[in-house]
DNA sequence: CCGCAGATTGACT
DNA sequence: GTCAATCTGCGGG
């Protein structure tokens, strides 16, 4: 039951007894390996949608491609409190993209959510995308998308309904991937993008 | 299959 | 004024 660390690729080793928000007062790249796996739990217009992620990417206030590289603002607040909050924001003039947060109270870092797999109200996300498989949920944005996350929950405490995070492990057989991350222009070569290698819904 | 343009708003070291 | 942690549809090979 140790060996697992030793396996992925990468520095950050992951001790499995910790539960959410504490798993994630760490770095950003410690917080990211324990997200993988997740389950989300949203309840929306009286359903209960759950989904597992299955991509992650971190960011903290030392990373260039950070949006709290350049210290706090408004927009970017909620990166710099408690871990186990949801950082989210617009971009593109029309996307939502939700992080988690993590690392200590004052400290901007966060891990985004970029993939996941449909475990519970399947037909509702696929309804609502008007997608149905990987397509549904595989990008930050879709999974906003499918999941209703936007604006409203900036900030949310994550332990509460409407949106929730339980830790859940790896399944036998599955481990971690670090690559390089999506979409960003700065500090590219950095491999802070975390992946359940060979998910069926990662982005790509 | 691939690559790219267009969409559309707010934040801004 | 610029540009963004994106997605989609369309056109070409």
């Amino acid at each position: 039951m140790v060996a697992d660390s030793a396996a992925v690729p990468g520095s950050t080793s992951v001790a499995a007894d910790l539960t959410f928000p504490d798993a994630l007062t760490g770095t950003a790249d410690e917080a990211a390996r324990r997200l993988l796996g997740c389950h989300l739990i949203r309840e929306l217009d009286g359903a209960r949608l759950v989904v597992r992620v299955v991509e992650v990417e971190a960011y903290d206030q030392n990373d260039p491609a950070s949006h709290t590289f350049h210290g706090k603002s408004h927009r970017n607040r909620a990166m710099f409190g408690l871990a186990g909050h949801a950082y989210i924001y617009f971009t593109y003039g029309m996307y939502h993209c939700i992080n988690v947060t993590a690392g200590v109270d004052g400290f901007g870092s966060g891990v985004l959510l970029r993939a996941a797999e449909p475990l519970e109200g399947t037909g509702i996300i696929e309804e609502r995308r008007g997608k149905r498989g990987p397509t549904a949920l595989n990008g930050p944005a879709k999974l906003c998308m499918a999941l209703g996350i936007d604006m409203d929950l900036y900030g949310h405490d994550l332990t509460r309904p409407p949106l929730r995070i339980e830790l859940a492990g790896l399944k036998p057989g599955e481990h971690v991937d670090a690559t390089e991350r999506i979409g960003i222009s700065k500090a590219v070569e950095r491999r802070r993008r975390y992946i359940i290698e060979g998910n069926l819904y990662l982005s790509r």
